[in-house]
DNA sequence: TTGTGACTCCAAGTCCGTG
DNA sequence: CCACGGACTTGGAGTCACA
């Protein structure tokens, strides 16, 4: 049916593949320290899921950003 | 039997309600306008919600305010 | 090191109602 | 107008084997 991704998703996987390599972790090291699934994550950056904040709390806490830093560009 | 509501959620519940109260909308007003139910929007207001991104997305469309905002304070 | 499909389980989210 | 509950359907949370 909904194949479709939607670009506030995908934009959030970016902000996330992009701060993850700033601070110069693998998908599977991140997804370690915010006791996450590796393959959670990897959906995550793909824009493929939709997560909900407590999750995305899980991962702005090791990348040590706000959440308004990991939504920067997310819906507008 | 204590449902230990997590401080992050509350702080969200309580920025939702304040800039709903600010626009002049009543809760089923604001579901209405945001696409989602008003039982469900009441419980998120209560800090008794764990949001998607998608859904934070809805209802700061109503309020015009950005998702940086609707999380301030959220998760620090 | 990452992508992907398939899976289980329970919460996200809806719709009916009540005081 | 809002808090809250019951019953329900959809989809997110979380994991695995394999590419």
């Amino acid at each position: 049916m909904e194949k479709t991704k939607s670009p506030e998703l995908v934009r959030l996987g970016e902000n996330i593949r992009e701060l993850r390599a700033k601070v110069g972790l693998s998908q599977e090291d991140l997804a370690l320290q915010a006791g996450l699934d590796r393959t959670y994550l990897g959906g995550a950056e793909r824009g493929e899921r939709n997560l909900t904040i407590l999750s995305l709390l899980k991962i702005c806490r090791p990348l040590n950003v706000s959440l308004s830093i990991l939504l920067e560009g997310v819906g507008e």
